[in-house]
DNA sequence: CGGGGATCTGCAATCGTTTACATGCCGAGG
DNA sequence: CCTCGGCATGTAAACGATTGCAGATCCCCG
């Protein structure tokens, strides 16, 4: 009616936007947007009839613009080192349900080793594209000389611990399980034994490491008795270490994998140059992934609480994001659990038997 | 100074924006962003100038102003029906690079069978969050009556084709690979078979089952001599009809599995119950997953072209997006190969077997 | 010496929301 | 009757980049 109508385009082509709903719905835009965003502020009239014609226009706010003006995307990178990689699937899931709970969304950065992608991700964070960083993969990733510590951005790590953080972590405990295993081998009458290694450097890998040495030594098993094979979480490398393994002589009784994949190719290559799992070895795996239950013979292994630690980091990153809580850099620990299955059995031979050396 | 003094904060705290570099550089906000986007237009001397200037404040464009002025996001979401099948993981890692290549973000919507998150991956294409969306899981998605396709954002399928799409899709070619598996299986002289199904209603599973049936109908074998099992491509599935395969009499000696999964499961839980593969039945799958080769016995299967599936689904939406193409709604279709691995063998028995009925 | 591109740059509008602030209204308390 | 406080709402200023347009500069050629 009045000439003086500047903004409020003619609802031409193109998204309903939020001043079409505003209109047909008799109100200002500022309504509209309370209305959606804290529905107990608006009286119950204009309520109703900005949700009616929400309804009938299908209308949808613009993230872009609600990010821009609102400082916040309600998104949170998660940085994984394999997708790929079974274990991680569970965790995922418990951080998906906790953010989902609290209204975040999830954006799934696949490590996969490639610096490019590492890059990609830091960038992403200084762009501002999300509010807060889950970190699986056991380091602060950086691009250009800078870190994502420096971004300004909530962060927790889970998984894989990273020493000396700034922020809180969750992790289980590999020193612990690692001691249980040894027990648990021990009681078996094994006294010689093979390691298969993650990748060196490797956080999980050293805890795993130290704490299945530690079990060792407490029963007085001499440090000569325990054989090392390199290995990188992968197949190939269980495979790869049950060939040497079978050439040995003497050769151990008992092996751990520091992950269960390292374990099945173990078992797998094993079987394959003639020997029987657990009457010529016994074999120990991490993780207690689900094929571990459908190997052959089942795997005896120890079972991280997966869905336990990605619900308890995203629950950790959101009190950070919500200012609920300052960045202490806390370690939580969850607790594990030995499954013990078929690829373990007594050593061979009598109960005394000694060394070769 | 002068009061009149409306925009450019005094570079206080927080982001340094393109205002701080510009000032740095002693140049406008405008020449600062070309210099990013564009730098060819730009004089080298000016364009040197910026860089320097983004180089020490360290500045990143922030995305979601980027988003709002542009009007496109350089993301895309896939849409996997679970991400913790290892089956999709080499399909993402083909996506993800060919959009990497293109400058494009990924952001991967796990549907786990759960409608709040199908609703939530379609309310967020609404939101004009993503530029395209790539469907892995054999259906369009939908949000409180309404459908991804009027989100007006280019859409591509890949893996399970959806009948009468109006986009492209990208499948492989599961009938003929079934009709190669029955090839093989009547090549080595069995006669009697058994399949084990996907969830009902699936494509994927409709087509290989009509396949294989084909593959078995062209060399004569009666429709009475096919036994079927439900499945829902899980490993207890698998296991499951294991067990009942194991109480028939008389019994089928072939075993065709509509994935991997419920390979793997069948082969351990017959195992578990006394039987030899291949020696009592063969086994086949269908995916060629990582796991199918460390099974006991390795497992014959269908290989995929996972990576390429992934690629080139992910090529066909970089045209659609940047509008070298219309949304023509055409099929590629990827060939497959044969695995053949331990877990088939002759059928037992003399050649001339009859079935029992 | 002047005209006309070509090249580079800056101004300011724009993207679509959220939200600080102002306004108007109503009932209650003095 | 006046004021004050509290609610519901509207107005308009952000949010931080990109980009159409036009002005400025420079060079080449007639």
């Amino acid at each position: 009616m009045t000439p003086g109508r500047r903004r409020a385009k003619p609802s031409s082509a193109g998204r309903t936007g939020i001043a079409d709903v505003a209109r047909m719905a008799g109100v200002s835009t500022a309504t509209v947007s309370r209305a959606l965003a804290a529905p107990e502020i608006v009286s119950a009239g204009a309520r109703a009839r900005v949700l009616e014609a929400v309804r009938k226009t299908g209308y949808t706010p613009h993230v872009a613009a609600r990010n821009l003006r609102a400082r916040r995307t309600m998104m949170v990178l998660v940085v994984v080192p394999d997708i790929a990689n079974p274990f991680f699937s569970e965790v995922l899931h418990g951080i998906d349900d906790t953010l989902a709970t609290a209204g975040y969304g999830l954006l799934i950065g696949n490590l996969a080793n490639s610096a490019a992608k590492e890059r990609r991700y830091v960038d992403l964070v200084f762009a501002g594209q999300v509010d807060g960083v889950l970190l699986l993969n056991g380091g602060v990733p950086t691009s250009g000389g800078r870190s994502l510590l420096d971004a300004g951005v909530p962060i927790v790590a889970g998984c894989e611990a990273i020493p000396r953080a700034p922020f809180p972590q969750v992790e289980i405990q590999n020193r612990e399980a690692s001691i249980a295993v040894a027990a648990l081998l021990l009681q078996l009458g094994h006294r010689r034994f093979a390691y298969i290694s993650g990748p060196r450097g490797n956080v999980l890998e050293k805890e795993r490491l130290a704490g299945f040495r530690k079990g060792l030594a407490n029963a007085g098993v001499k440090r000569e008795s325990l054989v090392l094979f390199d290995g990188d979480f992968t197949f190939r490398a269980g495979a790869d270490a049950a060939r040497r393994f079978a050439a040995m002589q003497p050769r151990p009784t008992a092996v751990y994998a520091a992950n269960d994949e390292m374990a099945i190719g173990f078992l797998k290559a094993i079987h394959a140059v003639g020997m029987q799992v657990p009457r010529d070895a016994s074999v120990v795996g991490f993780d207690g992934i689900d094929y571990a239950d459908y190997s052959e013979p089942t795997l005896t292994t120890v079972r991280q609480p997966r869905y336990a630690i990605g619900a308890t980091a995203a629950g950790l990153l959101i009190d950070l994001m919500t200012r609920k809580t300052r960045a202490k850099a806390g370690l939580t620990r969850l607790e594990i659990s030995l499954l013990v299955r078929n690829s373990t059995g007594p050593a061979p031979g009598a109960a005394g038997m000694r060394p070769g050396e």
